[in-house]
RNA sequence: GCCUCCGUAGCUCAGCUGGUAGAGCAGCGGAUUCUUAAUCCGCGGGUCAAAGGUUCAAGUCCUUUCGGAGGUACCA
């Protein structure tokens, strides 16, 4: 297992290099998608093409081989017969499964009526040392299937499709926003200050203006500047990054859209969710809104169902007062919560956790949240205690967050030194004052919307885990010290001090 | 972080209350001009994740470590 190099592919690299055949050419004859040479089969039978990809498993008569070659598009039988390959034919046996190859021949059928390119030139593209897995069940170990995904992508039947359906959802979803006249935009990455959500950042370190920077956790902030400058509607889709746990829901690296539109409110947003996930239901999902996730049926055809974040606490929790810090109390030890050094906001948030997100099915927009849990929404005017806020939960899962946007920079600033003062490692050491200073040349109101791109193609796809829809979730990496010695030995090099929050 | 489960051939897996390592596929040699999970005959392939322990004897029991999965916690 250290190796896993065929050596039986070794000594086949060998002999056709003797033979003078390079088995790695620097280009082949690449012919056509093969998706294209099925359609409209019949009516080209007769005629010559080439096309390239994997070869899979070969089916040996003797003076006969079949094998199916598959490319991005889709797969087609070869036949190679002895007569009709002078040059293939004596090394044959060094060209095998997993290859990739071209092939230029003639198309027709077998006498079973199977469509097959029937070979008259075959150039080895590029040898695979290593065998491929199982033929049957494919790549089934988890931890293999995401360590090497390159494997997983060619060996397991849907993988790649849904991949591609991710690409499409991103791809439509940006042509949603285009085509309401916003900007796409991009923001920075590396931050001086991180901000816009509540998690722990990584931290990193510029050498040269030695100084120390924040991957961000959302780029909220910087969004909201471009509003103060007029760009008027603008949208990013891109990696965040929280150092967080990992989960089947939570990959360290995630990729987040969020969008922000001036002279609009919550409520506009709303509507421009629905329009989103209508658009997508016509364009990714043919019209047909109804999936299956985690074996129950969502239809995520708007209109979606409404609940207030208030009502739905006081459902679950009768007789509970969420602002009754002493109420929350006493229902939070009831439901066995941690309730010590819990500020009182987030513990009543806590309860509404525990009681009623799995309630949640869905899809329903939870709306007015608690102000006090939204440090960057603005509040009601009937009710300051109260902000224009809404999530989107679909299968008990949170998909999208937003508001309108506080644009009032005294609030704001009083709202981020409440943050700063109940410091913990998820709320930065100070307040973002450029931010402040930029509300204070005037920010128009402004409807904002935060969507997990991950979580949604998870639905989309019918996916439980969101490695099956990041190409390289994050694992551990294999130290290939460890298990050496004969005493458990300590990691040769220490984890470096600025990625542990103090 | 905690709990439960898992790690045996390149891959997919079996291996009972402890008795000395198995199958299929892949590979190698042979037969085969119609297969498509081809078939038939023969062959090779193992640090049973690692280290330590109990035992006459450990893949199997115990401890620790490594890796993974699921759950849980954290994730306003």
């Amino acid at each position: 297992m250290t190796d896993g190099i065929a050596s039986d592919r070794q000594d086949k690299l060998k002999a056709l290099r003797a033979e003078g055949v390079d088995p790695f050419p620097a280009r082949v004859a690449k012919g056509q998608p093969i998706a294209e040479v099925l359609e409209g089969f019949d009516d080209k039978l007769e005629s010559t093409v080439t096309i390239a990809g994997r070869l899979s498993q070969l089916r040996d008569f003797g003076k006969l081989r079949f094998s199916h070659l598959s490319d991005r598009s889709g797969s087609l039988q070869i036949g190679f017969e002895r007569d009709a390959l002078q040059d293939f034919w004596p090394v044959r046996k060094k060209v095998e499964s997993n290859d990739l190859i071209s092939v230029t021949g003639v198309l027709g059928h077998t006498k079973k009526g199977e469509r097959t390119l029937w070979a008259k030139d075959v150039t080895l593209a590029a040898k695979a040392l290593r065998p491929a897995p199982e033929k049957w069940h494919g790549l089934q170990d988890q931890e293999q299937r995401y360590r090497m995904r390159y494997v997983d992508l060619f060996a397991n039947p849907g993988v790649r499709e849904t991949f591609a359906t991710r690409s499409k959802i991103v791809r439509e979803t940006r042509h949603y926003f285009d085509s309401l006249d916003y900007l796409e935009v991009e923001t920075p990455i590396l931050q001086p200050l991180f901000g816009g959500a509540a998690a722990r950042p990584f931290t990193t370190h510029h050498n040269a203006l030695d100084m120390p920077l924040f991957l961000r956790i959302a780029p909220e902030l910087y969004l909201k500047r471009l509003i103060v400058g007029g760009m008027e509607r603008v949208y990013e889709i891109g990696r965040v990054f929280r150092n967080e746990g990992i989960s089947t829901r939570h990959n360290p690296e995630f990729t987040m859209l969020e969008s922000y539109e001036a002279f609009a409110d919550y409520k506009d947003i709303m509507n421009r969710v629905e329009g989103l996930f209508q658009h997508l239901v016509d364009k990714v999902l043919d019209g047909e809104g109804k999936v299956t996730f985690r074996e129950k049926e969502y239809d995520l055809k708007p209109p979606f169902q409404k609940a207030r974040y208030l009502d739905l606490f006081a459902e679950q929790n009768p007789g509970v007062d969420w602002f009754e810090h002493e109420q929350v109390i006493a229902r939070a030890k009831e439901l066995g919560l941690k309730v010590d050094g819990i500020e009182p906001a987030k513990l009543a948030n806590d309860v509404f956790e525990a009681t009623v997100e799995d309630t949640l099915i869905g899809p329903v927009f939870v709306h007015d949240y608690p102000t006090a849990i939204s440090p960057l929404a603005k509040r009601m005017t009937d009710d300051p205690r109260v902000a224009e806020r809404f999530e989107l939960f679909v299968a008990g899962m949170e998909l999208g967050n937003a508001f309108s946007e506080l644009n009032d920079p005294i609030d704001q600033e009083q709202r981020f030194e409440e943050q700063v003062v109940d410091k913990d490692d998820e709320t930065p050491g100070e307040v973002d004052l450029d931010y402040v200073t930029a509300l204070e040349f005037g920010m128009p109101p402004a409807g904002g919307l935060g969507i997990g791109i991950d979580r949604l193609c998870m639905l989309l796809t019918g996916s439980t885990s969101i490695r099956d829809i990041v190409l390289f979730p994050l694992l551990r990496r294999i130290d290939p010290n460890a298990n050496q010695g004969s005493e458990p030995t300590a990691p040769t090099e220490q984890p470096p001090e600025a990625n542990k929050p103090k």
